[in-house]
DNA sequence: GTATTTTTTTAACATATGTGAATGATTCGT
DNA sequence: ACGAATCATTCACATATGTTAAAAAAATAC
């Protein structure tokens, strides 16, 4: 079966003919290493779901200097939001995206645009449930995130990825961890030293 | 006219049956001043429109410090999000809220409950696609929160507050913008100080 | 209007994090 | 397997921000 209405079944129960409409309107594609899969300023038009390999979103602020958003990979370790490339804030109001989205391995994707997520959310309940769930999920992510910038210093944020994501540190480079926690590297190896010690 | 209406009708046309059924269900509601409109872990079952005083919503990080997350008033300054008492996250997946909301004078408010709004949405399509800008309007607003907490820093925070509501300053205490910052009362001061210089 | 309380500012010092440069370690290409 | 490039770590030092305490200013209560 497609990979990406296998990983839906996870969450609600497909009809046959709800998993022909989705099938239907699918799209596949492949990129290799460092292609950008969205470009900021642009319009996210998809739901891009991760089959295989790799990739990063992040900021770039006014200086040039990029701060990751969010790491994607699809493996056992992989939570809901890892699976998916969009600019949820682009793609829900179909307004220029504040991310860029880039391989950081040779991926392949299954693509579902916003105006076939529209058509099969107008048909299907079950559907148009879980665009919203998918949405509340977004939210949730973002608010936590919000919410450590705001509340934790360097080294808390740390500890919480350790509690929460440590493989990350094995599935990327420790440079975009520490743009993901919002410091230099050399800080992320101080922290990492000083807690290793303790 | 209800004043909720009022200001609905800023951003669509509602015909005359839809403001008779909103009005059927919305609920006028005073508070004083300190009283707790939403206490974290409780569950946010409301949106809740600010017709006057102040609020404001905050965090409570392990060690009991707060941080405020918005603030609410009703006046010509106001943006959208400044008039809604409510935690997004906990009212869309109707799950414990993180967020506590309070008053900080005595307030007047206009409440619309979850399932009252379930059922507006469900009869009227206007409603449903107000209903999904106001996600939206949240979305983006927690997103370009984490996004200046993550790649700006104080001096920088501050600045972005200066441009784009520094009348803040004027209606809310220093030490409640200072956590709304995410830096200490005395360092707000201090980047007051070396700004005023130069 | 004065006293009291609360808030803001200032200053000195402590701590956390950034920066630049050097070194080691690892990965990559051939 | 080797050399080149990239990445991670370490260190010394710079800067930003936190903390404590005190003073000044502003708001509030009587």
């Amino acid at each position: 079966m497609n990979p990406f209405i296998a990983f839906l079944t996870n969450y609600i129960d497909l009809t046959v003919d709800e998993k022909a409409s989705l099938e239907n309107v699918l799209e596949l594609v492949s990129f290799k290493e460092g292609d950008i899969l969205l470009n900021e300023k642009s319009i996210c038009k998809h739901i891009i779901y991760l089959v295989s390999g790799k990739a990063r979103s992040f900021f770039i602020n006014h200086e040039g200097q990029e701060f990751t958003w969010s790491f994607h990979f699809n493996d056992k370790d992989s939570k809901f939001e890892n699976y998916f490339l969009i600019d949820y804030h682009s793609f829900l109001s179909q307004s220029p995206s504040h991310l860029t989205i880039e391989a950081i391995e040779d991926v392949q994707l299954i693509m579902l645009s916003y105006e076939n997520l529209q058509n099969l959310t107008a048909v299907s309940l079950k559907i148009a449930t879980l665009n919203s769930r998918m949405s509340e999920i977004a939210y949730q992510n973002v608010h936590n995130r919000a919410f450590s910038l705001l509340t934790l210093n360097a080294k808390e944020r740390y500890n919480q990825l350790l509690n929460k994501e440590p493989y990350l540190l094995n599935k990327f480079k420790h440079y975009l961890v520490a743009s993901y926690l919002g410091i230099a590297p050399q800080s992320l190896s101080r922290l990492r030293n000083e807690i290793a010690k303790s």
